[in-house]
RNA sequence: AGGCGCGUAGCUCAGGGGUUAGAGCACUUGCUUGACAUGCAAGGGGUCGGUGGUUCAAUUCCACUCGCGCCUACCA
């Protein structure tokens, strides 16, 4: 290639995506190509916003694909889209990492004091919260990074507070000293959300209480021993025959002395256990609700980092509280009323983030309430207002918000929005958007002390607010205008209510209408035993790894250091270098993306294996060579006239215009096919459908096929044909190109420009142009029929050769029997293409009734094609050959038989249905026939 | 306990009431074919979890069943 191509510097004779990956995103960002442009119909998707000093793990990447590749799609399809980016400051994920970093150097963040250690957690914010934006560069989002949001900056803070204000005036938020979900470790509330319940072994202890007035004792069983200091009460079921006559009764509490109440109530499951409940109002939520039927005390005995307190006697105060259970199990024991313990698995409630077990404890929190903002919630989703993708994930989103308990929104750490709430002196609460709005609305002088809430509000309050913080609300701009509600919310199932469920409540509340059309629901990634991903197994695997490569050191190094477990390393170094010996190559950005792409189904689960990463490679690898191969004919196209060589050619053979066409109207329509499918795949968020259909194309008609009956016909340099056949070559590629952008930024970008030189559609850059539509690469069934014959041609001589082991090389003689007068014309106007793609020598037509030479053979449409064995071809082996074929045709023909000798299925199927069972009948039979009789004439040569 | 989903080739997954059920990877054989060995050509491999029903026709729809997974709520 010594010319330089349309575009400029000659193509890479490699495929190698680092050369171009960066640049091209460069071009894009500087051009501004990600900002909304043009008039066409809105499209908006907002980032589920990633942790902000986090980095984008393979589930971000997957979804960050999936987001990337919509945008792009209708960004080229005239919409003017906006992929809104953003982070999100991650309340206790955040807090914690920093904290651990204190602890590194030796302090905590009460010692640093609040204001403090805020600065510090955004000092680490400042530092690493680039990165996820410089990953989402590398994957190649098309996000508007002009417009990049932080759930913590100024104005979306400002939206929070402003929500905050308005619920709380609308008595939709309330603050009130209610039995919470409480961590112990890191010391705050958190929502029923926030808690993972599994299944533990654990322990059952079952103790005696006796009844005060003496006279017998009732048995209870508890988990959670320690927790019968704080004890207000029993309970059995109204309907209990067996403890009617104890109702009304009391019981005398052992180690505290306290007479408590034994009550009836329907919580109580008579079957399990004694039938007999011991009531801890103040740390059981069952027990909550039972001791407020009843009037029972709640007792707090716990204290914020679930220490005994000093409500309870005095040897237990002060422990904490697994010392305390057995401290409790044993002095029970030494009084006599515990009667025994027994293993026990139960589900025990832990913190998400900190996995520490949870205690249920009063204290005081905000709230919202739920029920009154599920409501409306719930009719968008009945009415189609929201539609979720796919969309039996309704019926989860239904079944949560139909059963809403209020959410907790209080949470006492130091970093998040802070709660804009001042108490007063007593337990008065003014809630505003600032003190002096508070002072004012509440005629409250300077002299009047106010002290501002301690707690900020759980990150998913203001990530509710997202869909329209991010647009500028409460401020009424353009872009709130022109782009709310969002077209489609991207999102894996395990945020559901979250996010989803909470940002349609608020979006309807706040904007009166849906915050997005479309909720599309993907799986979650997992590694390729299906394991979860994560540090402590030691399976994640970084995008940019894949995008760059990495060696094996680096990735063991990676994958080891930072551990909370230090001592799973060795164990994780070893599983790493066993499953990647030679690390990681680099694949590039385009075939990570292929390949995510092509996992997007519509499952829960998305098992991710490098190999499926690996083949998206080579599909790139094919690409890039099929447009080498394109731009090299352009390339080598010779000014006019050469002497000689056209001539000598005619000589040999007739130039054969019709060819030519019918296999440039062929791949034509085969594009208009795959561009159909690839197009209604991606209108339903089937990225995986989409991908097939391009890949199939691109490889298995475009490279396959095309590319070497495109060079048959520029070997035979007839000048029309061959003029055609460059054009087609570039204006197929070329659209292919613009089909792919949207999975495949990067590659198509790099072979865009000089794809659109050659077409005559050049343009600044691949991302800007249009879709390719279908409509524009007509349906041409006559040339599809052509072609497939001549496939199937093909593939018949290629079925000999191969399975016979004929060298490639060596051209066959065929002679074809039984031609109509379509395959005889098809014969002779296909032959330029069929005999090279064969490897025919010599083709020539054998009379009907003529008696073949012993002969290999296949079977083609009415025709037999015989290749003349002449010591080349070992008759046994094309005897096994045929009999297979045999056995398979007896197969059909059993099954057609059977089916149109049902009188039922002549009578009752369609018309169309019936004559083709007695079309595909009539051939078997036919082919049948002719198999047995080469079989025959084989048994006969082998005889002899 | 309730809800949802899955079970198709050795593995990971598409598919869909009607020719002989597909792909990628893996496997076998043959190939330095003028774009590509990250490749080309040919091939092997599936009673579509089981049972029953609807239907002219079921791998596809329905019921039940077995196995697996997830979510929600939990019995102390």
């Amino acid at each position: 290639m010594s010319s330089s191509s349309p575009a400029g510097e000659p193509l890479a004779e490699r495929y190698e995506a680092a050369k171009f990956e960066s640049g091209a995103y460069r071009r894009w960002e500087e051009a501004g190509y990600f900002a909304p442009r043009g008039d066409g119909p809105p499209f908006c998707i907002v980032i589920p916003p990633p942790n902000v000093t986090g980095s984008l793990h393979m589930g971000h990447a997957f979804q960050d694909t999936v987001m990337d590749a919509l945008t792009r799609y209708r960004r080229m399809r005239g919409d003017c889209a906006l992929w809104q980016p953003g982070v999100d400051h991650a309340g206790i994920a955040t807090q914690m990492v920093v904290e651990r970093q204190l602890e590194a150097e030796g302090l905590s963040r009460r010692e640093l004091g609040r204001e403090e250690f805020v600065r510090r957690v955004w000092a680490w914010k400042e530092s690493s919260g680039g990165r996820i934006g410089a990953q989402l560069r590398r994957l190649g989002a098309s996000a508007d990074f002009s417009r990049d949001c932080f759930t913590l900056d100024e104005a979306r803070s400002r939206a929070v507070r402003e929500v905050f204000v308005r619920l709380h005036e609308e008595g939709l938020i309330y603050r009130g000293k209610r039995l919470v979900n409480w961590d112990p470790v890191l010391q705050t509330a958190l929502s029923d959300l926030e808690v993972v319940s599994s299944e533990e072994e654990g322990r059952l202890w079952r103790l005696r209480y006796p009844l005060a007035d003496g006279g017998g004792a009732v048995e209870v069983d508890t988990t959670r021993p320690e927790t019968m200091l704080g004890d207000t009460g029993v309970a059995v079921h109204p309907n209990d025959e067996r403890y009617r006559k104890l109702i009304g009764r009391m019981a005398r509490l052992p180690l505290v002395g306290r007479e408590i109440p034994i009550v009836a109530d329907e919580a109580v499951d008579p079957e399990f256990g004694t039938g007999c409940v011991k009531v801890t109002p103040a740390h059981d939520f069952t027990d909550h609700e039972i001791g407020k039927r009843h009037q029972l005390a709640a007792i707090n005995i716990l204290t914020p980092r679930a220490f005994l307190n000093d409500s309870v006697p005095r040897p237990f105060a002060g422990l904490e509280r697994f010392a305390a259970r057995k401290a409790v199990a044993q002095a029970l024991k030494d009084e006599g009323a515990l009667i025994g313990v027994r293993k026990h698995r139960h589900a025990v409630p832990r913190g998400d983030r900190s996995q520490a077990v949870l205690e249920p404890l009063l204290t005081d929190q905000w709230f919202v309430r739920a029920a009154p903002l599920a409501e409306p919630a719930i009719a968008a989703v009945e009415d189609g207002r929201v539609r979720f993708v796919p969309e039996n994930w309704a019926a989860t989103y239904f079944e949560w918000m139909r059963n809403i308990e209020d959410w907790c929104i209080s949470r006492q750490l130091w970093w998040g929005h802070r709660i804009p709430a001042w108490h007063g002196p007593g337990r008065a609460v003014f809630v505003g958007r600032s003190e002096a709005e508070v002072r004012r609305k509440h005629s409250l002088g300077q002299d009047f002390a106010l002290r501002r809430d301690d707690d900020v509000l759980d990150t998913w309050f203001s990530s509710a607010l997202w869909p329209f913080s991010t647009l500028g609300w409460p401020e009424r701009t353009r872009e709130l205008e022109r782009f709310y509600p969002g077209s489609v919310l991207v999102t894996g199932f395990d945020i559901l209510f979250f996010w989803v469920a909470r940002m349609i409540m608020m979006g309807l509340r706040f904007m009166g209408d849906v915050p997005f059309k479309e909720v599309y629901v993907h799986g979650l990634i997992r590694d390729h035993e299906g394991q979860k991903m994560s540090k402590s197994k030691g399976n994640v695997i970084d995008p940019l790894d894949l995008i760059d490569g990495v060696d094996l050191d680096t990735l063991a190094a990676k994958r080891t250091s930072g551990l909370m477990q230090p001592q799973l390393a060795p164990g994780i170094e070893r599983a790493t270098r066993e499953q990647f010996p030679k690390g990681i190559p680099a694949f590039g950005a385009d075939a990570v993306r292929l390949s995510f792409a092509a996992l997007a189904s519509t499952g829960q689960d998305i098992r991710y294996d490098l190999e499926r990463t690996a083949g998206c490679r080579n599909f790139c690898t094919k690409l890039w060579n099929a447009a080498r191969f394109v731009f090299m004919q352009q390339d080598s196209e010779e000014p006019e006239g050469p002497p000689g060589a056209p001539g000598a050619l005619a000589q040999e053979q007739e130039p054969d215009p019709s060819a030519a066409s019918i296999a440039n109207r062929w791949i034509v329509s085969r594009l208009g096919r795959a561009l159909d499918a690839a197009g209604k795949a991606l209108d339903g968020y089937r990225l995986d459908l989409a991908s097939r259909a391009m890949y199939d194309f691109v490889w298995r008609e475009y490279c396959d096929w095309y590319l070497e009956l495109a060079k048959r016909i520029l070997a035979d340099g007839e000048p029309r044909a061959s003029a055609a056949t460059r054009r087609t070559l570039a204006r197929v590629l070329e659209a292919v190109l613009r089909g792919l952008h949207p999975i495949m930024p990067f590659i198509t970008e790099a072979l865009w420009q000089r794809a659109a030189a050659l077409t005559g559609a050049a343009g600044e850059s691949v991302m800007i142009a249009d879709w390719p539509l279908s409509s524009e690469f007509p349906r041409d069934e006559q040339a599809e029929a052509e072609i497939e014959w001549l496939q199937g041609f093909v593939l018949g001589i290629r079925q000999i050769r191969g399975e016979l082991d004929l060298p490639p090389g060596r051209k066959l003689k065929v002679l074809a029997q039984g031609a109509n007068n379509r395959d005889r014309a098809r014969m002779e106007s296909l032959a330029g293409l069929l005999r090279p793609l064969a490897g025919i020598g010599e083709l020539s037509e054998l009379a009907e009734h003529a008696e073949p030479p012993p002969s290999a053979s296949a079977l083609h449409g009415g025709m037999r094609l015989l290749t003349p064995l002449a010591g080349i071809i070992d008759p046994a082996a094309e005897r096994t050959r045929l009999e297979k074929l045999l056995a398979q045709a007896q197969k059909v023909l059993q099954a057609t038989e059977r089916k149109l000798a049902n009188p039922q299925f002549l009578a009752k199927a369609p018309p169309q249905v019936v004559q083709g069972a007695r079309d595909r009948h009539a051939a078997v039979v036919r082919d049948l026939e002719r198999l047995a009789e080469q079989i025959r004439r084989l048994k006969a040569m082998q005889a002899e």
